[in-house]
DNA sequence: TAGATTGTTAATCGATTAACAATC
DNA sequence: TAGATTGTTAATCGATTAACAATC
């Protein structure tokens, strides 16, 4: 089974492969990889192990093999359906940002708490009163909703959600959520980011002695 | 010093603290600690030793000693100036993000390309064109950059911060930035993010056994 | 006192890195 | 052939976890 370190760079190889490609390459070696990403030839070779696809000595891998491997592993070559939580700035941006559709991902129905803002149009779609929510996510069969409400009203929100037999969560808001365990949870949290980087620039400052390793999470994220 | 996996643990510590202090607290065990957070009792005793706070046993540690002891670490009892490169929804979105004051992260100020948002308000302040940039940052000595502007363009913009001499970058477009090793450079990447997600779902739907150890990064926003 | 809790030292676990034979 | 590159096995490194004495 794949690491999650190496799930981590999938993404990553996953860009500069396209970009490759787009440049009408065929063949890239680890060395190349490693090189362009700032990573060892050794470790990209490991994680390049893990999708299992062969390299041919002296010329590499197949750039359109790595693609396909890579994709379908993280499971990008279906698209899913997901729901939003929170009509904010930050729901706003994700409900219309293009980018998910490389990831499969399609934010199909936006909720809000807020009656001002139900019916108001939001990516392809508009705002629902949460009195929708269980309904929806058991019509259409929906697996994964993103959090985007204030921190205050994380958990609540995420209740109902299991409530309403979501399987997977991911969080925006700046709160450590209690859930089931067979609950998928996915974080993505400003604070935590902000706090690498903030230590990092301390150590800068601080006179830290050489070795600079590239995180990338954080990382990369973490 | 302390390790990267405690600092990103630190913004969840500090959240709670300040929860228990709001009920009217003072005492915290790391055992109820770890109990709220879904980790190990052992594992934030290690945690807060490197914050130099001692406990006391039979009834822990106390609140405010951690609570300052924590923010003082991630150097968040200063407030920071940043700027931000790219002005469209996620942007917009974290221009105008309160929560990031919790941090003592200020965003000044925002640039963007984009002739026809130039002067539009945003957040505190309003849009101003890229030419205005590499003063800007001179003359009020901006140490930070966030960029959200897209993939294509980042390269170029951080590229244009670091001549302008910033020291630390913190990018949300899907690229990997090739950077000079004195840059503190910090990703907070959405498909990395998603891509731990989906391969969580993953092995849930494939029948994974039992285990089910709680990342938190990413997931981690990790 | 008894018992919950701290703090430290040792053991474990897993990822990264190194070494090196195999290959085209 | 020579040499760059792959793939695998072993060594290293660091974080988590376990064990246990010290403490109030």
């Amino acid at each position: 089974m794949i690491s999650i370190p190496t799930i981590k760079r999938f993404p990553s190889y996953l860009r500069l492969l396209r970009q490759y490609k787009e440049d009408g390459e065929s063949w890239i070696s680890a060395t190349r990889l490693a090189g362009d990403l700032g990573l060892t030839a050794i470790q990209v070779r490991k994680d390049m192990a893990g999708t299992g696809v062969e390299g041919k000595p002296k010329v590499g891998f197949r750039i359109d093999e790595l693609i396909k491997a890579i994709t379908e592993n993280l499971g990008w070559n279906n698209t899913t359906d997901a729901i939003i939580i929170g009509s904010g700035h930050l729901g706003v941006a994700l409900s219309r940002y293009d980018g998910f559709s490389t990831y499969g991902l399609q934010i199909v129905a936006a909720f809000d708490q807020d009656q001002n803002k139900v019916g108001l149009p939001i990516g392809r779609t508009f705002v629902r009163p949460m009195s929708e929510l269980k309904e929806y996510i058991k019509t259409f069969d929906i697996h994964i909703a993103v959090i985007t409400v204030p921190g205050e009203a994380a958990q609540e929100v995420a209740d109902l959600l299991v409530d309403a037999g979501i399987r997977a969560i991911w969080n925006f808001a700046p709160k450590d959520l209690r859930l089931p365990e067979d609950i998928v949870l996915q974080r993505t949290d400003l604070a935590t980011s902000f706090a690498v980087l903030s230590a990092k620039c301390r150590r800068r400052m601080e006179g830290d002695d050489g070795s600079h390793p590239d995180d990338g999470d954080e990382e990369h994220l973490d």
